[in-house]
DNA sequence: ACAGATTGGCTAGCACTGCTAGGATTCCTG
DNA sequence: CAGGAATCCTAGCAGTGCTAGCCAATCTGT
């Protein structure tokens, strides 16, 4: 039994191995320049040894995606929880979600362009996929209005979010004026909104 | 002479040829399908003559890309014009915006999400990119407040239409609930309009 | 402690990609 | 009709993701 867990334990050890290698080789040159040859040469294995522990690229890429949602979830739990008021709170997640995406553009790419055989919307889709998403909508929910659908105002949130990232990023916008097109985008989802419902950030 | 622009003649139709054999190509099987072996062959040459055309695959990408913009300027137009008010013009550019994406997915992945060595928000970008943009300008100008910078209103809108479209196209988001998600992309970018600007749709 | 079964990883290779060099064939010119 | 030039194709390069099959090290039962 010791000896079948020792293995289990280095073969989890490895896989580690294999998609922080990955992630650190795309963020360092992009995703181009991981090729599984490469890859295997950086972990000091073969290609097959790769096969035996993922599906294909398409799967190690997965993989770092998921790191990446976590990552991305922490990073905008930090900037809602520190923000003051409701709408501070979509800002800062807003500006979170967009300064990650700007900053770690190959991890971007993984979790919301390329690697499509995640569950996204669904329940079994992994765990820090949905914590991410939830991260989303603890901020947006409460800038809902009575009626809303906070699950939907979300993701039409997200898409905001993801087009102006996505456009930025491919040279498609200009990087300049990024910070005002935000503010244009939060302004338009807490407008109408009372200034009331400034208490309570939690 | 003539026989210098007859040979030109022909050039350009094969230039076409092999754009429309592209295009047609990536709608019927996406872009994945459409390698630089396929295509010649598609079109009766061999792989050289391509890149006697194009510098490579990408600018054959490119090239189908501004033909797309072409299309979708001209949807949007329509759409544009038939709308009764403003608010509706704005949801009417939207929703020919994302139906436009849906339907044909392999033209807007060249158009938005592929093909980066296209100038794009600068004066140097192609017309029929210009076009397409601006039947977006001249959809959500109306609707901008004082104050606002309707170039970077537009590009906002143009955003949360783009993300909309690409989440859904790969499966983050599900595809049931994108008229109410649009619905609520558009309602908040109309939302502080007076009731009173209703009159002029052009 | 030793033969045998089994697991594990590696070498080599397949079918494919975008792209290019060089020769052959066709065409126009004098 | 010969010479020259433009055109197009065959063949090949370096690279990709992925896999078959062998070889060696490891664990098992006696």
């Amino acid at each position: 039994m010791s000896i079948q867990t020792r293995r289990e334990r280095e073969r989890a050890e490895r896989e580690r191995l294999i998609v922080t290698a990955a992630r650190e080789l795309a963020e360092a040159e992009g995703w181009d320049a991981v090729t599984t040859r490469r890859l295997a040469a950086e972990i000091e294995y073969s290609q097959p040894v790769l096969y035996s522990h993922f599906k294909g690229k398409g799967a190690i890429m997965a993989a770092v995606a998921v790191q990446g949602c976590a990552d991305l979830a922490q990073e905008m739990r930090t900037a809602r929880t520190a923000a003051k008021g409701v709408r501070e709170a979509l800002a800062a997640v807003g500006e979170a979600y967009t300064t990650f995406g700007r900053r770690r553009p190959a991890l971007y790419d993984a979790m919301f362009t390329h690697a499509v055989d995640l569950p996204f919307a669904t329940p079994e889709a992994p765990a820090a996929l949905q914590e991410a998403f939830g991260e989303l909508v603890q901020a947006v929910e409460p800038i809902a209005a009575r009626g809303d659908d906070v699950g939907l105002l979300t993701e039409t949130y997200w898409a905001g979010l993801h087009g102006l990232v996505t456009l930025m990023r491919s040279g498609r916008l200009p990087e300049e004026a990024h910070e005002q097109r935000l503010a244009l985008l939060i302004g338009h989802f807490t407008a109408g909104m009372g200034a009331g419902a400034e208490t309570g950030t939690d």
